[in-house]
DNA sequence: ATGAAAGCGCTAACAT
DNA sequence: ATGTTAGCGCTTTCAT
């Protein structure tokens, strides 16, 4: 029982895109209606079939109807057809009250984009209860799979609703080797550019500044660091890795330590440290990189680039990491088997360190 | 014609909810079938409707069949039926990309989730067709509405297809005044607790390093530090209102004209450019706030909090804003009918400003 | 108290 | 080259 009869010969508004009133959305039969053919005719249009072979006079009066009417697919439908949608889920335990991992949204949200899915993102802040909501609605809007992300590189669990749908750690990795896809942050490589910016600068008595806090970058970043010296023929002394706790207050204390040691550069854990070892020097009346030179982590953009002097530092690749979640999640990207894909930490060099003559 | 015959007393797994298989999702038609009664019914116990009186009996045997079957309702078909889904859009020119302007997201996203919202996002970093393109995917997702928002406060044009939404400007406001709601900071009430602060520190000549960059800021800025002067009877002098480009460099630059005007205390356009003065004002051997005490604006968490003293700021309620926007679509706040919503800047004080002694 | 059936907007065989 | 038709999974009268 067709409800009244359409009238599809005086819209509201005679000749203007319709549409714009937000009265009741075009549907594909009023288009098919209005260009006199069916609506499998105006489907084949609309999706560009390749086999379906139209006649390309009908093909323009189903555009013009198109045109006219101000139709627009309902992507609901379509997907209802079709069983799994264009959306890929973000979960985030934190990444947008982070101000740097923000970044992750943005990446994945690119590249996303880049492949024809749309992000529906979810921020739990580390909220379980939130967390498996945020879960079951993805999973009810049939995403074609989930990101599951945390500020910080760290190990997480796996939450039982996760796996029922198709998904990758972003930034975090299950501590079951081959648990599941993820990608991470390559902290020992970041670690070595970072040690070898100093390296380069003409240092061999290199401190480096730890984080008390245990953590995948705390192992990761000093690995690097021995990596680079060894690669330098430079002995490693324990002596020279000091700890502390990875902010301001921590770099600005461990400045007395640090200048018993004798060094003329130093590797901070992170870039809030480098900024507290900044205050530390500067009280101690010693110029950066004259007397000493300093490299961080992190590339806190705020902070790094606009110390005096600029910080040299390693970018942690946020933007990458979603990036790369989401390629691995369609499977454009391969993942190692048994661990996690790494993502280069890119060096950033600012005047920090002094860059030797080259005599 | 059922496929196969369910048997639904042996499901994979004995007793453990099932779905966690991935093969072919649960249909609500199954979950009828299993419970042996008509679906129906099943919806009617699913969306817990208040009128529809069900056997106490029927209802458990529907409840323990949907988690029998480990069965998720599928929202694309809930939202073909209803019309309207349940998607906020939000299309950002950068809020992603830039730090702070992220809370938008994050307030956007927790107050729709409120509200039984989830949050669907575009960057589109300033690119016209990609903002197209977004605001087209949304639409055909049937959103409730779209959060068209900027990451810093500034005019915006509407885009044509914008208005076929529902829609809310966030942080930018059209031009032409009751053209559209819009939330925004309250840039002059920003400006006089900023001013305020210092009053308050017993400071009578305070300068304000204004920006060059023609903005809302800066005119609401400046609004707000002659309305704090006027409310505290000290005159205005012109003489004591500087322009520097708003960054570090900016900041630091303007350190020397600063000093010749004699005051003792600085109210800087932001928190960078506040940065930049407290290396200026340290280059002089002048000390923060013995010698001259500053206030910011932005409250950029990294810089603000960390510098050395601690910077008393203004913050920009980006979190807010988010959450604002979606109450104003959702039709939960009222919206001034000619001009945007303000949202307080709420005062941060910290050490940049001596706390006068009661005497 | 529960079931039958229509239909949301679209796609995809299958006809013609 | 185009039309007919049967669903996709769900909600919602309307019967019973």
């Amino acid at each position: 029982m067709i409800s009244q009869e359409k009238d599809p010969g005086t819209p509201a508004t005679p000749d203007a895109p319709v549409g714009t009133s937000r009265a009741h959305p075009v549907t594909l039969r009023e288009v098919a209606e209005a260009a006199g053919v069916s609506t499998a005719t105006v489907s084949l249009v609309i999706n560009k079939k390749k086999n379906a072979r139209i006649a390309e006079e009908t093909r323009e009066r189903v555009k013009t109807a198109i045109r006219t009417l101000g139709y627009r697919p309902n992507a609901m439908a379509k997907t209802l057809v079709s069983g799994t949608s264009k959306f890929i889920g973000l979960v985030a335990d934190g990444v947008a009250t982070t101000p740097f991992a923000g970044q992750i949204i943005h990446g994945a949200q690119d590249e996303a984009w880049k492949h024809g899915y749309a992000l529906l993102i979810a921020n739990t802040e580390g909220n379980l209860d939130l967390e498996n909501d945020a879960i079951n609605m993805m999973l009810e809007y049939k995403v074609r799979g989930i990101l599951y992300s945390t500020w910080f590189h760290r190990t997480t669990d796996i939450p039982e609703t996760l796996r029922e749908a198709d998904f990758v750690l972003v930034n975090c990795f299950s501590p079951v080797p081959g648990a599941a896809r993820a990608v991470v942050p390559d902290e020992a490589q970041g670690g070595q550019s970072a040690t070898e910016i100093l390296i380069r600068g003409g240092h061999r008595r290199i401190a480096f500044i730890n984080a008390t806090t245990p953590a995948p970058a705390r192992d990761g970043r000093l690995e690097g660091y021995r990596a680079a010296l060894e690669a330098a023929g430079i002995a490693f002394d324990p002596d020279l890795v000091l700890e502390a706790y990875p902010d301001q207050e921590g770099g600005y204390g461990a400045t007395a330590e640090l200048l018993k040691r004798g060094v003329s550069a130093v590797y901070c854990y992170n870039d809030r440290m480098a900024m507290g070892l900044y205050d530390g020097l500067r009280e101690q009346g010693l110029s950066i990189p004259g007397d000493i030179a300093v490299v961080g982590f992190d590339n806190q953009e705020v902070i790094a680039a606009h110390l005096r002097p600029p910080l040299s530092t390693v970018s942690l690749p946020h933007y990458e990491l979603g990036a790369a979640g989401v390629r691995l999640l369609l499977g454009l990207d391969e993942a190692p088997v048994d661990s996690a894909l790494k993502i280069e930490c890119p060096a950033i060099e600012r005047a920090s360190v002094a860059v030797p003559s080259k005599a």
